[in-house]
DNA sequence: CGCATACTTTACGTTAACGTAAACTTCCCC
DNA sequence: GGGGAAGTTTACGTTAACGTAAAGTATGCG
């Protein structure tokens, strides 16, 4: 009844449409830590959970290490008060940039939206030519 | 009573908190295209305004030539059929992006909050020991 | 058995988007 | 007229995020 609990680099590979070189290179930056069996590579579901949130970061322009800031954010490890409060900074800060980038993204959605308006008064304009 | 009509590289490195090598550099990729006094760069109202999409561009994580390619949907050249419907294409094909960056980043907002309310927890719980 | 397929490591190559340094001109100010 | 401050050109350097190639191993199959 249980889902696959286990991913070879492959199927990931083509479940997130990326390269197995991909993969791998993020291994290397320590994002993802896969067992062995032998020498070949054996991913949990929380790889790829964590591959999921690179590659959303990624659609949002973050770099791989702003993407592993925000994965550790998730599982906070040191619990002192002192690292728990910069932890809420950084997620603040997180919120902000969201905000921004929702901002930017209603604008330019808006001009889209413009311009496809122009784009089909131009083409009934060529299909229309004696329209004033 | 109108705006001021130019701009000088300086001015405007220092609006957008960019360096002047960087306006220089979008120059050469020809995102820009200042008039000139002598040697020296004047930037018009127009300049400034492709800055600031160039801007607001790479926040969404856009590169140089997507921001450009969205620029130039503002100013569609070519009139006739065939490119128009490829612009909306185009633009029909950003805006798709658009909505999956939303989804983005409502997902992650989300998770964001819950990051925060568990640090919130955990700080409660840090001053409160004998809380169960 | 031979061969294809999928995996592995190692290592050099590549592109975008600037950074940085050097050496020069212009303009303004005291 | 000496010296900042802001501008210029030219050119090599740098970082992130992989691409690409070579050479080897393991596994299933007809």
């Amino acid at each position: 009844m249980s889902k696959k609990q286990t991913y070879s680099i492959g199927e990931l590979a083509r479940e997130f449409d990326v390269t197995t070189r991909t993969i791998r290179f993020y291994e290397d930056q320590n994002l993802v830590n896969p067992a062995r069996r032998g020498q070949t590579r054996v991913y949990s579901p929380a790889d790829r959970v964590t591959l999921k949130l690179i590659l959303r970061g990624k659609r949002l322009g973050f770099s791989l290490a702003e993407s592993r800031e925000l994965i550790q954010m998730y599982q906070p490890s040191g619990d002192n008060r002192n690292q728990l409060l910069a932890l809420q900074d950084k997620i603040q800060q997180r919120r902000d940039q969201l905000n921004q980038q929702l901002r930017d993204i209603q604008a330019l959605h808006q001009e889209l939206d413009d311009a496809d308006q122009r784009c089909e008064h131009a083409l009934t304009a060529l299909e229309n030519p004696d329209h004033v």
